[in-house]
DNA sequence: TATTGTTATACTCTATAACTATA
DNA sequence: TATAGTTATAGAGTATAACAATA
């Protein structure tokens, strides 16, 4: 039975500027994020040896139905188009993508999924969903729709400050060791 | 302003084994820490050019209030001793830490921090528990108890799939694709 | 023999910068 | 000049295996 991660008695003295709830939600969301990524991992290396990176952009080509521009992948893993080179590499050694120029603009490298590709996508979503429902399955509608909204308006704050200059908090009250 | 994410309205015919809401749950907080974690690493680069791994260790040590064995260092950080040996190396050449002879074992290598790695956790807890108070601050007391709560019965379940074999879901039913 | 830590080595992921070839 | 992609290079992070020193 997993135990809340929880701060100590001196939390409010020693960082005035956060409340324990805010520091102990953060802590207790990174750590479950962490644990559900590595138990996915987990469930994924049976299925291919490859990277989270090399199946989400199999998805994403299988997804779109349609092969896909290099700097369109590169754009919605939020990598530099220099990483998917070599991401695409991986995938076409494997026989999972295969590389074709561009009709009209030949600078430009269409990525296809190949039907071995598609068939790692198969494989591999019930796995990942099945992992969502193994997990997040244990809270009811109600909870799992207070995460989702509550998930959202936290993103639009850090959406928020992520534009603005990392502020100075101020300093750490240490507490005194005996 | 964030959107969530949300599954498309084939889905429960696509996977059947998971519903929309957990899947969904799972996304939005996958990509909530994602973000919240490279908000946390924008603000830390001010303060020292050291990882997540290398702040954390600091952490530790400055919260133990002792010299701690490599290899306890090791145990919280989740890796192996070998990757400790590096990381350690990366502080000691910073001066964030020294390595000294154990008293009594001498295979064993107490690390203690020093003052100026005293003084990177000082300026980086306040950083860390701001942004907490940033972007958690948005919800209220109930909330945020309803997160820790919820992520911690997820951990529970996590930890007891974990040491079970991986489940073999049974196949997608890829929608027809016109 | 078992334990602690280090070294040697390798691999993945990602980045920046310089480059090629187009447009 | 600008764009798409590649190559070259580098660095972080981590792992395994072999090893040395010590218990």
């Amino acid at each position: 039975m997993a135990v809340p991660v929880r701060v100590g008695a001196g939390f409010p003295a020693e960082f005035p500027g956060c409340t324990p709830l805010a520091a102990e939600a953060a802590a207790n969301l990174v750590r479950l994020v962490s644990d559900y990524l590595a138990e996915l991992a987990r469930r994924r290396r049976n299925i291919a040896p490859l990277s989270a990176s090399g199946f989400e952009a199999l998805a994403i080509l299988d997804g779109a139905a349609e092969p896909l521009m290099a700097s369109a992948i590169a754009e919605r893993l939020l990598v530099t188009t220099a990483s998917i080179t070599s991401l695409i590499d991986t995938l076409a050694a494997r026989g999972y993508v295969t590389r074709a120029p561009h009709p009209s603009d030949r600078r430009k490298v269409l990525i296809e999924i190949t039907d071995a590709g598609r068939e790692i996508v198969d494989r591999v979503l019930p796995v990942v969903y099945r992992a969502a429902q193994d997990a997040f399955g244990v809270l009811d509608d109600e909870q799992l729709e207070a995460f989702i909204q509550g998930a959202t308006a936290i993103r639009s704050e850090l959406a928020a400050v992520a534009s603005k200059p990392p502020p100075t908090p101020g300093p750490r009250v240490r507490p005194r060791t005996p």
